[in-house]
DNA sequence: AGTCAACGATAAATCGATTGACGCAAATGT
DNA sequence: ACATTTGCGTCAATCGATTTATCGTTGACT
């Protein structure tokens, strides 16, 4: 004869139910349905029928343990911290979109801020995330000045920092996949785009590309070569270099881009000058962001597999989480060419007018 | 002589450290601390040179409250769930980043979860953040199938459920906006594009056009008029839809869209068949999504101001979360009318030519 | 008869911070 | 001299789940 310790009605639609209310109700102790619903070891002494009681009456009762008095105990949060520019970054997002496919499945939750590339917020929020208890850190496009002292997993940020591993495309291979493609098409005279100094991924790109074409024996003509300045997220950005490649007057077929958004102004650029694209001028791009497919000419690009990278960012770190090796300190991920109208064999005709 | 209850080291390298360890230290109690660093109605009690001490101390030793413990207590969380289809949706994304702005200043975080649309998903996330603890929603272009026990504001979603608060575009200005632009240019032959079912803004949006232009005294040919039936999220959702009034061989100079993504396939649509954009048919879109300014032509558009919405929807939560009083259950936010390439006088000619 | 293991659990400490109810000493009042 | 107030803080319970050590019975075995 269970007295009946609940106070009232049968399930009270009210306040979520505890451990202890649970264990007066079957007479049970805290300890032994703590022990059976989380199958833990030591459940082995409570036999089967006890066991069924104890979920049947936590099913009945809607039991659901509370977050913070187990993260408490266990001294575990089954969160981590994100850390990106901005949130309507696109190619933030994307990886951001993986993070989140592989976490949720393993029961994890994730806390975003946003640091408009700011080094103090990403001081801030990092210790804000910290005192949060976060696992640890996934960072998209983002510079630590020093070390956290939780497992950091970065996704396109600068290789520095010790103790964080870092998914990299493999930029050798994306020169290769661009350079090859143009050369195949018959393009020689190519120019080329440098990104800014703020962006992380400029240096290693640049240095690869170089190699590339030295390999292909290609001449890259320093006329030929202009750097990024702007720190702005639209085509903006490849406007003004582009048209500073045009006024050099040195002919070219073909224009190797820091970015799609760049590729974007650049073709903008072409247009306002009266070129056509890809017939007088050939632009590949870098990224395969969303608008690349619908642009008007569509893009041909290099894409990185983000969302796969973020899947692959949150793998590394809950592994590290757990304390399991990691083998290196850098996992490099394959892109992929997406060819598309922006790229054509050059025209064998010599571009005339300077200006339309 | 305060006997040193520390264990060796001054300034502890290693882990974080307690408020039982910090009032060894100081020999102090916890609850002392605790009233002090939180500024505690009880603190009066306390000498200014204590506070000093006590303050002092934990700056030196950056004291950091366990915030699970906190939480467990205090029985708050600090953060609330946001609900979205996408993470990869700018629209969502844009929302989010005025959350994010005005939560952070708030001292609340926010944990995400995508449901890419599906009811069960919708359903299983919002009690994940429930077992979380979260102490409100957010939802963004999101349906819910029933009501939950925390408050809740809505970012464009259907307004059905009970005691759900829904900051909402005002659709009725938009459609004024709308039309009165293509009005006053002098377009009369107006083409209408209806949102899928499944978007939730779409039948409301449909009605406040439709009433304005009884006002305006627009014929709305029904076969003028065309609905969205894809469910994707690329300009492909309007180039069917497109072509197929042109098929329909009714003549007409401007087309009102669902959204930018639509616009810009019906743009693709007409171009594809020969027609330019805006002399022969001028487009106006909907959300001023980020690629809409540098689309070639760059769109007129109907400006969301989403980021701002965000801000709004946080605001009203933390209101909510903090039982002050919530006028209404609907806050209308005014929509903007951006002009650019995409809409211009209609060309005095007939249009002849039905293809290319 | 005595020892041991198996069984079926439970008690109590613990994770850290918070908080309402007290406690003790010195100073002041009468 | 005794009572009361003021100043300064502390005690101990609490939030809810986890986990280690332990306990009383039975029955089996030697």
């Amino acid at each position: 004869m269970a007295k009946r310790a609940i106070s009232g009605t049968e399930s009270q639609p009210g306040q979520p139910i505890g451990l202890r209310t649970l264990g007066e109700y079957l007479n049970l102790s805290p300890a032994t349905i703590s022990l059976v619903l989380n199958n833990a070891p030591g459940v082995r002494s409570i036999p089967q029928q006890t066991r069924d009681r104890v979920r049947e009456a936590a099913a009945r009762f809607d039991y659901r343990p509370s977050f913070y008095a187990r993260s408490l105990r266990k001294r575990q949060s089954y969160s981590v911290g994100v850390l990106m520019p901005e949130l309507s970054d696109s190619y933030a997002t994307q990886v951001l979109a993986g993070v989140e496919e592989f976490l949720l499945e393993e029961g994890y939750f994730y806390l975003i801020a946003s640091h408009r590339r700011k080094p103090d917020l990403i001081e801030e929020y990092s210790n804000l995330l910290m005192d949060r208890s976060v696992e640890g850190f996934i960072l998209v496009d983002t510079v630590l000045k020093h070390s956290l002292k939780l497992p950091v997993v970065a996704v396109a940020g600068h290789r520095k920092i010790e103790g964080v591993t870092y998914v990299v495309l493999d930029q050798r291979r994306a020169a290769e996949l661009t350079l090859r493609h143009l050369y195949q098409l018959g393009h020689r005279k190519i120019a080329f785009m440098r990104g800014g100094s703020h962006s992380s991924d400029a240096d290693d790109r640049w240095e690869c590309l170089m190699a590339v074409a030295r390999e292909l024996k290609l001449e890259v003509a320093p006329k030929l070569t202009v750097q990024l300045q702007l720190r702005v997220s639209t085509p903006e950005l490849g406007y003004g270099p582009a048209s500073q490649l045009l006024d050099s007057g040195v002919h070219f077929t073909a224009l190797v881009c820091y970015d799609d958004l760049a590729a974007i102004g650049a073709i903008r650029a072409f247009m306002d000058h009266g070129l056509r694209v890809p017939e007088d001028i050939s632009v590949v791009g870098f990224d395969d962001i969303q608008g690349a497919s619908y642009h008007n000419p569509s893009l041909t690009t290099i894409r990185q597999p983000l969302q796969q990278m973020g899947v692959v960012a949150a793998r590394i770190l809950l592994q590290r989480i757990r304390g399991q090796a990691t083998f290196s300190d850098t996992v490099s991920i394959m892109p992929e060419l997406v060819i598309r109208e922006s790229t054509c064999p050059p025209s064998p005709r010599r571009a005339r007018r300077k200006r339309s």
